[in-house]
DNA sequence: CAAAAGTCAGGACTATAGTCCAGAGTTTTA
DNA sequence: TAAAACTCTGGACTATAGTCCTGACTTTTG
């Protein structure tokens, strides 16, 4: 009848506590195991797989890592930094240097992107003439004077400055 | 035989052309349109397809998106936001400050990510004992003193500083 | 100790985002 | 002008990332 707080917690717990505790289907973790995204777990005599803590973490990462645009090749790649440690440090940093330009890459598309939205956002203040913002307009490539920035030139001489109907 | 260099070049071309342009194949120009992504071109008499400029703008701007990791249900939320001019400018910046939040959010957690990578890329000089590494480690959440910082903490006590097998 | 809840393997099924035909008509070009 | 290249619609097919189902077995709990 004492509730134990679990003080040093039972190092190992099944497949649906992980997924709950992960935020993932059950499903989820047995076909993130079958694409070798997360190694085969310890088993009990009965086959029940056993997890600890770090799978947790791995499973979070993997949905993180997902979330972000990520397929699971890739992410399998990220994973396979840890196998690579095996190999000798080398392997490591190369993939590392890899994953980081490719995360620049996208950081800094997607600062692009949120910049030009940003001053959509400013620029059209909410009242006034709609059709005024060049921005907005150069999202689908309206008929304009100048070609349109389209979202990718985050600045251009926009709203925020002087602009009327011809 | 006079080579036109096209001064005025012709306002409208075939799918073909457009998918050049853009980069996609012809049958994505079409599943585009199929899936409300990209307006139904003008006609010509046989059927054909017209498009003009601003469809390469509009295709390559999905592309974009689309490689940044979003969906195309989500690059349709995007692209209605020149629909909404119509609707008045409120809903405009609504949207478009929905989508920063959403940008700011994904930016930031790239980041994360990126410097994570990049501190186990300097940790590891590229000599020195495998296994030295705690972020390495925390990648796939190995047994540790500590709770694995698994590529989260972006600046934790890490091999830049003094670590050593137990 | 029996019912309820959880887990197993394997396979079928779903949604997304295309990709690839087939057969017919259209446009270009040699 | 005839062949080559292109486009049309509609439907079948693919890969990714799961999700759901079945029938049997295991563990928990009242």
């Amino acid at each position: 009848m004492t509730i134990r707080y679990e003080p040093s917690s039972p190092r190992y717990f099944a497949i649906g506590v992980l997924a709950r505790q992960a935020g993932v289907a059950v499903d989820t973790i047995r076909y993130y195991e079958r694409e070798g995204l997360l190694s085969s777990p310890h088993r009990k005599a009965s086959g029940y797989r056993q997890y600890d803590a770090k799978a947790v973490e791995q499973v979070r990462f993997i949905r993180r890592a997902k979330d972000l645009g990520f397929t699971l090749g890739e992410i399998k790649e990220l994973l396979a930094l840890e196998n690579d440690r095996e190999n000798g440090v080398q392997g490591v940093k190369a993939r590392a240097h890899e994953r980081i330009r490719e995360l620049d890459f996208r950081i800094a598309e997607m600062t692009r992107m949120r910049d030009a939205l940003t001053h959509l956002a400013e620029a059209c203040p909410g009242h006034g003439d709609p059709g005024c913002c060049p921005i907005l307009s150069a999202l689908h490539g309206e008929e304009g004077k100048e070609q349109a920035s389209h979202l990718e030139t985050s600045s251009s001489s926009c709203c925020g400055g002087s602009h009327m109907k011809s």
